[in-house]
DNA sequence: TGGTTCATGTAAGGGGTTACATGATTCG
DNA sequence: CGAATCATGTAACCCCTTACATGAACCA
């Protein structure tokens, strides 16, 4: 069982999903591709994790409803307390720009900052408003144990994340620039 | 040519580094172990984006220095100036368990965060005495075109996101435990 | 005397992306 | 009328980690 199994069990905690649902739900915490996603639901299928139901559409394709087992519960609980704490990976194309930004010219090396900060920006936006609409007022917040609580605490820190990188990028550019 | 050799040769456009040395700077924007460095040091060398100096030591083993040359200059500028933006990614267990963290009791969810702290003040405080060694005092902030100016700025932008990281903790933190 | 640093490499295997495959419906 | 959405799956391939391999010097 890989990181990605328990992050699929974790979502699968709070409700029934498909295959289909959980790939656009959990880009919250963790990237992967359908591809990736579909054969680790049918091996947590086959290791009575979870267990699916079929669901004819019309229309539409058919999907399965995947729903967590006893057993799966206790596995993502188990893997939570016992799982050793590991540095947290971060990859970033940009990041190597920013190393070798004196190779380019300052007026190149600005559109690059452009460019990430629109992006910043745009994703914040997209991010704020994904909030809200899940997380209406302050409700989430007191209940400790409410299903929307992790998730709420992932949204805030992501923002904030965003907000710093935004700050620093706003410090640096005139640094890029120049003073003049 | 993958992203992580574009990583490689903006390290080597500061200055001549053998594969060693490469694999422990690196970790400042990029993480890659050895086993992946060194075939990718010798293809670059195979492209002729590098070169390398064979230096016999006694005691130690020999080290290669490897020296970027134009050739691979000219492709790290044309890399940064038309490879398209990429999205960023983040990989990090803890956000999985921090999903899921209504699984577990008040106290071992409580354990979790508080060792999570101590390890971002710890690597904070490692980055922050990193900085300080290679960057004393303001000077690299002036010079755009100064080889230090790229990473002082990753410093900074590292730096402000763990502590961003922190306030978020100290701010979910009590949360978690509850009010009383 | 046992762990860390220096220093380079190879091999096996798991993790993850890209591309291939299908097909009706809905929206601009 | 083309693009996106819904919905699942497989195959090929690259990226990356873990483990194996070697060996002297230095420090606790």
């Amino acid at each position: 069982m890989n990181t990605l199994s328990y992050g699929l069990l974790s979502m699968l905690v709070r409700k029934p999903c498909t295959g289909y649902e959980l790939t656009k739900l959990l880009s919250l915490f963790w990237q992967a591709k359908h591809s990736q996603i579909y054969p680790l639901l049918a091996m947590l299928e086959r290791e009575k994790h979870v267990t699916f139901e079929l669901i004819g559409q019309t229309g539409k394709p058919d999907k399965k409803l995947y729903t967590i087992t006893e057993s799966g519960e206790a596995a993502l609980r188990g893997w939570i307390l016992d799982a050793p704490a590991t540095e947290t990976l971060e990859r970033d194309e940009f990041l190597i720009k920013v190393y070798a930004i004196g190779l380019v010219s300052k007026a190149e090396a600005l559109k690059l900052f452009n460019e990430r900060t629109a992006a910043l920006q745009e994703r914040l936006q997209r991010l704020e408003g994904e909030m809200e609409l899940r997380h209406a007022a302050e409700v989430p917040v007191t209940e400790f144990s409410s299903k929307q609580f992790g998730r709420y605490l992932l949204y805030r820190r992501r923002i904030g994340l965003l907000k710093e990188e935004l700050s620093w990028i706003e410090w640096a550019t005139p640094l890029v620039v120049g003073k003049g």
